[in-house]
DNA sequence: CATTATGTAGACAGGTCTGTCTATTGTCAA
DNA sequence: TTGACAATAGACAGACCTGTCTACATAATG
């Protein structure tokens, strides 16, 4: 490899970076290799070295955003709780902070599939692989939450954190979260779970 | 006006029909003018005299969804129910009436709020307009059914409307309506609600 | 030193898109 | 009939986009 003058961080890295930056702050569809280039530095030959397509590169942006988010996600729920309801109600809280984040624009893996629309487009294979990733930590905080019926109680949460993560976007507001994990509280209550859900409303 | 001899439907209506089924099936960005007036069979021109834009007819076109939205949606809760509670979780049915529609590819407001980006496009605020609105039907059957905390019952039972649709979409996975309702139903007896839950999970 | 691999810079082809323009046709009303 | 209006067909400019190509520069290694 040939470690340029101008940075010595792999050219693939910084071509992932700025794609990252571009592709979420503006969607895949209204960013153009160019620009990417453009702000990685880098000559677009090396692009098309690195990456087959545009279409590659978008799939292994969200490949590479999926990997960084189960493993992210997974040791930060369980750094702020050690109670398995807790754990799930935190999963709320943390979304809070993200949508608070002043460059918060959605979920980066339900926007490209909206943008990409065809479902055998390598990129919303693994939106849809993430989605179900997303699902199945849940299953695990549940499962070890020991409450009956697990998977329906961990589908109507996923659909609460979808849900918020949407409406968040679109108005633009951050509180939802809130809402959503009140609504997975009474849901958690409702199925047995002890919670105290007085405390809840406080904060 | 002149009223073509290949069809006595006015021309604006023809171009928004072809605008409607072609945004939503493929999405505003990957659907250009030339599809639109091959579809509709009307010149570009007259594309072009009757709106500023593509921008103003993506605008039009949202609007022109959020208008019959409001009608038909309202016309077809108070049709299927009429306790309020039952009101309520008549919605999630009619969410799995469209989810399982063959060209459903999600809610049309946000994908076009996704794939636009910027709240200052003019389809954004319609987008924008929309989702409020949902919300504020929402709580006029929240309302009616006399439960406390309104407001935050709504947008609990919103977020579900909103994640599953995006759920739906996502995985093709029109059961998430029932998985919704049945959240919304424990919502509503937690707040009160005098429902029978095991009627619920059997239809 | 020489070779090989990697990256750079930028031109370029071929396609698509929006929006404009012109010339022409058809329809209604006075 | 005639003039005003609406719609048609299609060419066109200008911009943008993806992906390829060439020529050159740089770095590590044998």
């Amino acid at each position: 490899m040939a470690p340029t003058k101008t940075s010595r961080i792999p050219v693939r890295d910084r071509i992932l970076a700025a794609a990252s930056e571009l592709f979420y702050r503006e969607g895949v569809q209204n960013v153009g290799v160019d620009r990417i280039i453009a702000e990685s530095g880098v000559a677009k030959m090396s692009l098309y070295n690195h990456f087959k397509s545009k279409d590659a590169l978008i799939a292994a942006w969200l490949e590479e955003q999926d990997d960084r988010w189960r493993t992210c996600f997974k040791a930060k729920v369980e750094a702020l709780a050690t109670d398995p309801c807790d754990r799930i109600l935190v999963v709320f809280d943390m979304l809070k902070d993200w949508f608070e984040e002043p460059d918060f624009r959605g979920c980066a893996f339900i926007n490209s599939a909206v943008e990409l629309v065809h479902s055998n487009h390598p990129g919303y294979q693994v939106a849809l692989a993430h989605n179900q990733a997303t699902y199945a930590f849940i299953l695990t905080l549940v499962n070890a939450a020991q409450l009956p019926n697990p998977e329906s109680l961990t589908q109507q949460i996923t659909l609460l954190m979808e849900g918020a993560t949407v409406v968040a976007m679109i108005q633009k507001n951050a509180a939802v979260a809130l809402q959503a994990k009140q609504a997975a509280a009474t849901l958690l209550v409702a199925a047995g779970a002890p919670i105290n859900l007085e405390h809840l409303l406080a904060g």
